[in-house]
DNA sequence: TGCGGAACTAACCACGTGGTAGGTTTTCCG
DNA sequence: CGGAAAACCTACCACGTGGTTAGTTCCGCA
């Protein structure tokens, strides 16, 4: 309903997608601190001086590249119709997994820029304190739903439980960065599920 | 039987030490990259180039401060005895996030270096690759005999588990850095023994 | 087509970086 | 105590950083 015809992107509009496209996988590459906005503005195609006239400064693009990406899931985990259905909640986080080992570079961006982020000086500290709490509580929900309504009900904490599950997942993403062939994120996904006693027929895999 | 007589520490050894030290609470706090020497020495109370000195390089200094802490739990972890105990080697685990969560800037070095490790270019990531897959291999071992010795046998994939285990850890700690109160990391991990079946029979607290 | 504003550049700034050279002070041990 | 070696500092280097300024080019619309 905002912006879905496409029709004419304006030159400054591509440009910046450009930008966000580039600083992403940069940032992805070798973490926020370590990238300058030279590179990104090469990458781009142009000067930093240029990056800057459509950007304010480096920690606004590092914030505007985190919050595309989260608008992406924000879609699938909120969006109309996911609130009642808590088991559909639970395919969707393990779609999410999926769709993660296929962009290995959004994931390190994530990996790294959260670990810069504990101190609260950094410029995304309050933004990844924020997601989590929004990650928790909307997996708190979709738990305690889930957990009410099991054959025998389940006495797991649904709110330790989210947490867990978020933990496992960046986890996960940490060591399979280092070596991808080490650990499957997938099935570890859907074992830890399993363990708590969930059913788990989402389809493992096959989308496109 | 190595230097266990702390009898006369030469000068250079305790500058050194107090290197190690300043480099580990900066590191922890800001990362590798963006960390200086200067503000290492600083810290140490000596010039830049006095602290180089010392070590050959920044690159030197970060596996010299990871491998210092390393040394400890490998101790704990690869120690005599503990081999064939594998119910014991829970309760190490268990102990170890126990003291992570009185020492939250090296594990905060960890999660930060951790992260700009997945770049194969940075300095420590060979260190974190063997780190991983020595613990992961550890821990397969335990959980292979601890599944077989559970009362009816568990059925899990020790391999998997451990990686499991070893991502929860970690994800965790993303978390707690970031609002300590919002997970409890203890907890948390005892559950997922539970969860998986384990007897968890360590004490909740107590240690010195 | 013309023109106003957006897009972009080249040059520059002050500063911080890892690392080096050479000299001075301090430590330690015979 | 004496002197060699270790420890350490001042000064410097070449370079990369985020950000600014003033000017130029190009796009898009009336």
């Amino acid at each position: 309903m905002t912006e879905q015809s496409p029709r004419k992107l304006t030159k400054g509009e591509r440009t910046r997608a450009s930008i966000l496209d580039s600083a992403a996988e940069l940032f992805s590459k070798s973490g926020f601190h370590a990238v300058s906005l030279r590179d990104i503005a090469a990458h781009a195609g142009l000067t930093h001086a240029g990056l800057l006239h459509h950007f304010p400064g480096k920690e606004t693009l590092l914030i505007k590249v985190l919050g595309r990406r989260d608008r992406v899931d924000a879609k699938l985990l909120f969006g109309p119709g996911v609130q009642d259905r808590p088991e559909e909640l639970l395919g969707i986080i393990v779609g999410i997994v999926w769709r993660n080992m296929q962009t290995p570079g959004l994931v390190g961006l994530y990996v790294k820029i959260s670990g810069e982020a504990a101190d609260p000086e950094h410029p995304a500290h309050d933004y990844f304190v924020e997601r989590y709490r929004l990650l928790r509580e909307r997996l708190t929900q979709a738990f305690t739903a889930l957990f009410a309504q099991a054959d025998p009900p389940l006495t797991h904490d649904p709110e330790l439980v989210a947490g867990q599950l978020l933990g496992l997942m960046d986890g996960l993403q940490t060591q399979w960065l280092l070596e991808p062939d080490a650990v499957d994120m997938h099935e570890s996904v859907v074992a830890f599920l399993r363990q708590l006693g969930l059913t788990t027929d989402f389809a493992p895999r096959g989308n496109t």
